[in-house]
Formats: structure tokens, C-alpha cells, sequence
DNA sequence: AAATTAACGATAAACTTTTCACGAAAGCTT
DNA sequence: AAGCTTTCGTGAAAAGTTTATCGTTAATTT
């Protein structure tokens, strides 16, 4: 399945799991498309790339949508999650009560910082990065999310993969390098934040003023 | 400048300020792509977007390339931002350092749970959401994040739509709809986490193993 | 029961982005 | 100083993604 349609379907699953929950029960590829921002076409295409057939003049059934795209982004089976980096953000992460709820379990919160180490966040206790490898013996670890200040971020990540983890989410401000059978998936605030300045700037220069 | 380079352009200013700073005054195409997992066709092809010229032998100048980049993405000019949320993760970004260094200030931390209002976090104050127009009035707000549930997501973006943000950067796991002017990018970590989880999907299929 | 119509599925066209390939330029070597 | 080598800049090819079109299908209306 190409990418651009693998970054929409988290975005189909919660739009149609609002409509099924609004008791609407069929959503037709117009609808959903401007819900999201998005062609009819783009939707029926997507969804043809899924098991998932709708139906003329009524569209697609949503409980069976809503199914299909949480059975493909393994929404039903819990992920266990680690969180590198006991700071704002890897605490924030750690007391956000929505993961468990979408199939991510937060198994595991570490830090360098001995002052930290032992203190609670959420359901989860700040453990030493030192006892990663043994906490990775006990679960098997399925994703890592990086959450430490951008120059220890390449560090980490290699940690990451010593024990095992083949899936790892990075939020420092810094690309990561991983061996081949590990993926990385970048989500940064700062990033985003410098594309909205650029934008900005652009505004600025051609007078747009609306 | 095509959005894909635009999206890459901060990976570019990250890397080049970490070699400027390491004493390196000239990178290869080669050498930028290797770091960031491109190809140096398209390090290339971005850079000549820009008014950048590399020289044949040595490449490009990191100083001058770094400057270049700071203009665009507008990292020395600095942007008003306003957080939208005083949960957890507003919260946390609101106490994370490092926005100031790269042109971002926080000057306003709003949310509607009384009990909040008044606390501190980093240097600013939470604030009452009704208070949101007074103190667009005052200073002119470029960018708003939206940092609540996603059931609050909409109206939020509304409400910063009608004080004049044109700016808008959505943590929310919501896609929210705004009037043409208004540019909205997503950060979002549950999509990600998502994209992760159909990747380790996929591997479990095809029985990857390494 | 036939006509009508809304919406799909599929194919193809249009567009975008990435990669390739090669001539030209700039430094290095002998 | 001539030749060699590295690396750029550019235009063109290839790959990938989105959008448009249109025949088909299934529900609704008359």
C-alpha cells in the first residue's frame, strides 16, 4: 500500500468511528473526502487498496470500515511501548490516558537522570536506562518512542535496536540513522512549527493579508 | 518551493547547524544526503530551489547554507504562538525550552477548566479560553496550537480562526476544518504510532523476522 | 416494472516528486 | 600548466500520487 494512503487511514478510522458512534451507519466517498480535506476519488481509491467494497447510491458501511481500518493499523491487539526520556514531553506522553485505548501500552518510561529514576507518571514508574535491556527480556518491546533532547537521540535509537526494537518513533529534533529492518517515524512539533513559520513568511512577502 | 522540500528543509538546518558548530565549513550533497537518508539528486534539487549555490570539489557552505535556511524557515525572526490546551501536553510544551532558541514564544497557555486557570507553566500563566481575544488584541498571535481532546479540536480552531490566526499547528487526533487564508499542519503522535503499528502489521505477515 | 439517479470501481490522464545522467566548473596532483 | 577527479547544476526520464471520466450497479420513485 503506497504511503499517502497509509498516513490517511488513521484519519478515515477516526472520522468514521465519530459517524459510527453518531449512529450514522453509511458514508459515501464525498462525504468522508470533505470531512478530511480530501477528492472522492482519493477516498474510493484508498479504500479499494483495503478489502473494502461499498455499495452504489448508499456508500461505505461504517462498522464494517471502522473494522477493516482498525484490523489493518492493529488497533485490536496491544502494542507494547516504551518511552525513552522522562522529561515534559516523555511524561506528558506517559500520563496521556489515550494510548491504551487505540491498542498502545506504555510499558516502560526510562531516563539517564538518577534523580527521576523511580518516580511515577501515569500507570508507570521512571526506570534507568540501564535496565532496558532487562525490561526487554521481560516484554517483548514492539515500538520505542524517543523523547530525549536531540543530541542523545542517535544514542538512543541505537540502544533501541540492540534490544530488539524494530519499530521506533522519533520525536527529537534530529533525523535518526537505523539499520535496515527497523523503521523510524518522525513526528516533531518543532518541524511543523518551522513549516508554519515558512509559511508565514511566504504570506509576508506576496502581501497576503485575509 | 514544492511541499516536500519545504518539509525537509528544518532536517537540512538541523544537520548543517550540528556541523557548523562541529567546525565542518563545507558538506557534499552526498555527504547531507547520507546523513538525513536522501539521495544527493535530491539534496541537489532542493538546495537549488533556494539561492544557494554549491561549488564543484568542495560542496556547499555550511554558514552560508544555514543562514540561507534560517531566513526562509524565518528561525530569526521570532513568531507569537499561543498553546490552545493546558492538559499534559500543553503543558509540557509550554515549560519545553527550546521554542525560544529557534524563534518560537510562547505568550499565552489557555484552557477552560477553572481550576487551571492562573497556574504557571514555564513563564506563562494559564488563561482563561474566553480571554483568548483580549489577548489577541494585544499582541498579534502568528501561530495557535491546538493541544485539547480531539471532541474540542474544531471549535478551537474556530475560535482561533475568528481572532485572526492564520497560523495553526493541530496536535489534536482530529482533523479540523479551516477557511481558505488559514494554514493548518498536523503533528500527531497517535498517527504515527498508527503508521508504526501497520508496518509491524505487515511484518508479522510476511513473517519478517529480522 | 421501468425509469431515474446516486454512488461506486476501474482505467486512464494529469500532475508531482524523485532519480538519473551528463556537461561544466573547481580544486588537486604531477 | 595540463590532466585528473570530484561535485555541482540542469534537463530529462522514471516513478509515484492524485484527479477526472465513464460505464455499471443498486436503491428509489413513479
Amino acid at each position: 500500500m503506497p504511503q499517502p494512503v497509509i498516513r490517511r487511514l488513521p484519519k478515515y478510522l477516526v472520522h468514521v468511528q465519530e459517524l459510527r458512534e453518531e449512529g450514522v451507519e453509511w458514508a459515501s466517498s464525498q462525504e468522508i473526502a470533505d470531512a478530511l480535506g480530501l477528492t472522492s476519488s482519493t477516498v474510493r481509491q484508498d479504500l479499494s487498496h483495503m478489502d473494502m467494497r461499498g455499495i452504489s447510491k448508499k456508500g461505505y458501511e461504517t462498522s464494517q470500515l471502522e473494522a477493516v481500518l482498525r484490523q489493518i493499523l492493529g488497533a485490536d491487539i496491544m502494542h507494547h511501548v516504551v518511552i525513552i526520556g522522562a522529561g515534559h514531553l516523555g511524561r506528558a506522553l506517559a500520563e496521556h490516558g489515550a494510548f491504551a485505548r487505540r491498542g498502545f501500552e506504555i510499558c516502560g518510561l526510562f531516563d539517564l537522570d538518577p534523580k527521576l529514576i523511580g518516580t511515577h507518571y501515569g500507570n508507570v514508574q521512571v526506570m534507568s536506562m540501564h535496565d532496558l535491556p532487562e525490561q526487554a527480556a521481560k516484554v517483548k518491546i514492539d515500538i520505542g518512542i524517543i523523547a530525549v533532547p536531540s543530541s542523545a537521540a542517535q544514542e538512543v535509537a541505537e540502544q533501541l535496536v540492540k534490544v530488539g526494537v524494530k519499530a521506533i518513533l522519533n520525536l527529537a529534533y534530529k533525523h535518526v540513522k537505523v539499520p535496515a529492518g527497523v523503521t523510524v517515524v518522525d513526528a516533531r512539533i518543532m518541524e511543523s512549527l518551522q513549516e508554519l513559520a515558512y509559511v508565514l513568511g511566504k504570506k509576508g512577502e506576496l502581501g497576503i493579508r485575509n
